[in-house]
DNA sequence: TGCCAGGCCGGGT
DNA sequence: ACCCGGCATGGC
């Protein structure tokens, strides 16, 4: 079986275990990518509550978020935690998406992925991950994003090392899957669907859908 | 009750 | 190139 086979035959048995997981659905890639920020190292239960108050506060909006006080944002986001650092990252991504693209989602997401994932680097308080899921699930780019979920699952199963980092195992699922923004995008979800129920540090291997390829050694998955 | 949750930055080796 | 402390709230 090849590479790629493997990998989308993991995708297959979650698939049809969860279902579609219609991971920020509909919401626009503004409030998308507030939740990027707000969801860093944080449960996203809290996030919704944040995200909640944002909205009832009527903040999620580009222009009125960039407007608000700082202590006002504090206010309404304190329940996902990192309140200050979080409200200062907000305010420095809106500083970089108003001077570089006058507050145009299609003016930012039209160039090619590679280049504005350089330029989200770049600004302060977004990392490879948020800048990722931002590509994703906020531009429909095919990139494909890394989590702490993804990386202890890959590692239970012997599909990656345990020391990894993050470009690694991205590149071990982009070099193996077609650059396919809604696979991608399924695949995540289904990975830390998967990663909560049955891969945590007292997992539950008999029950998981992917059971009979634990413990397998790492050449039966990647040759 | 402590530990963890869809990270990232800055300073130190 | 890594390693670590700090950031903070809510759930189990």
């Amino acid at each position: 079986m090849t590479k790629k086979n493997k990998l989308l035959r993991i995708y297959k048995i979650l698939d049809e275990y969860y279902g579609d997981l219609k991971w920020w659905p509909a919401d626009g890639p503004f409030e998308v990518i507030v939740g990027a920020i707000l969801t860093q190292n944080t449960n996203w239960r809290n996030v919704e509550r944040a995200i909640d108050n944002l909205r009832l506060g009527n903040l999620l909006s580009p222009e009125r978020l960039r407007r608000a006080k700082d202590k006002r944002i504090e206010e309404l986001i304190k329940p996902c935690g990192y309140y200050r650092v979080k409200t200062r990252r907000l305010k420095t991504f809106l500083d970089f998406f108003f001077d570089e693209y006058e507050a145009s989602f299609e003016a930012m997401f039209s160039a090619a992925w590679g280049e504005l994932r350089k330029k989200l680097l770049m600004v302060k308080g977004i990392g490879e991950e948020t800048a990722d899921s931002i590509l994703l699930y906020a531009g429909q780019k095919p990139v494909f994003v890394v989590d702490q979920y993804t990386k202890r699952l890959c590692s239970r199963h012997g599909l990656i090392d345990g020391n990894a980092t993050y470009g690694e195992v991205q590149r071990f699922f982009m070099e193996r899957l077609p650059a396919d923004a809604a696979l991608y995008n399924q695949y995540h979800a289904l990975l830390v669907n998967a990663a909560k129920d049955f891969c945590k540090k007292t997992p539950r291997c008999s029950s998981c859908p992917l059971g009979k390829m634990a413990g397998r050694p790492k050449e039966d998955w990647t040759s």
